[in-house]
DNA sequence: CGGGTGCGTGATTGATTACTCACTGTCAAG
DNA sequence: CTTGACAGTGAGTAATCAATCACGCACCCG
């Protein structure tokens, strides 16, 4: 059009961008809070050319949500390798710190909020359980640590989510130092 | 006009009935995946009415959200007040139990969920920090337990949500057992 | 009786939004 | 150069929904 060097991309190029983009906007307003026109305009793309690459909103934001969860699992390896001692408790504490950073940017933990209250779906219920599936196998396998430890390392896991979404870190009253006191979210 | 009757009046009556369809509908289907007609008409009254009860969806929301925390304090009290031990411990253990029975039929449960993931209202996720406080401070004062015990009472309840949103109790697999095992979701 | 006060509603409105369609522009192979 | 497949879009459409408005109806006090 008005450029002279309009240069085409592949379809693969723009879809990966468009998983991005909706990853950020999805993460900050909702399932059903965030129009696709968002998602488009943040990857810079028309409305139209959002649905032509993902059929449906839905599926767009499953293919967000298994994105997140492959990230997640990426940091969680990584945190696994970088632990000095690789007893289970260690590799465990490893991984926390890990997912603690990670989520120092809030947008991969409320995805998953988002997705937990937008279950209603079908298909997003789904794939919330699979990414969950393949964190809590990846903890058990690389940690090897006990049962009871992998339930307690989720389970402050979700203590961390609450945590943020409630903004309690930056909360110094009493109640909600009993809930951050000890739990790694930077 | 000076006063009806000892008794609620008759709007009254029909707030608390908007109140109580509003937690049911919002709890099945989330803040912006419910129209205030639903509740209208579980209410069985018009939607123009309850716009005349409650100014807004907003603050329909809200008061619906409040009631679920009595509702959940009423229920944590009656717990604690049935154990048979006084002690820490077994007061919060009480409590545990009394909370999973409240939130057999998911109702309570799904509605902070949804809160959680529609927090980027401000007014919504002001309320939500004042239910949670109200509990944490119930607990912590109730049971008189230690700061660690009480939020590991609080990271377990949030498992336990994680477990009834998801659907675990009625899986199998050997990774939902990892996450099951042990938490009374009843 | 008359009239005021508060309960209650059907119809509407204006904004938003998921999704579609008809279309233009690009590029590479033959 | 032509052709055809693919990248990309502006302009819709039909549906949904928060909120309002104009209006009745029942009851009660004087």
């Amino acid at each position: 059009m008005a450029n002279r060097k309009a240069v085409l991309s592949t379809s693969n190029v723009r879809r990966e961008a468009v998983v991005l983009s909706a990853m950020t906007v999805f993460a900050a307003n909702g399932y059903l809070g965030t129009p696709v026109t968002d998602v488009a305009k943040r990857a810079k793309i028309s409305t139209a050319y959002v649905f032509k690459l993902f059929p449906s909103k839905q599926e767009l934001f499953v293919a967000a949500l298994e994105r997140c969860f492959e990230v997640i699992l990426a940091a969680l390896a990584k945190g696994a390798e970088e632990s000095a001692d690789q007893a289970p408790e260690p590799i465990l504490f490893a991984m926390g710190g890990a997912y603690a950073a990670l989520i120092a940017d809030r947008k991969l933990l409320l995805l998953q909020i988002h997705a937990q209250s937008a279950a209603g779906v079908p298909e997003i219920a789904k794939a919330f359980r699979r990414g969950l599936a393949s964190v809590v196998n990846f903890v058990k396998v690389r940690s090897n640590a006990s049962d009871e430890s992998v339930q307690r390392f989720i389970a402050y896991g979700q203590l961390c989510h609450l945590i943020t979404t409630t903004g309690l870190d930056a909360d110094t009253s009493s109640w909600a130092s009993i809930l951050t006191t000890g739990v790694r979210h930077v």
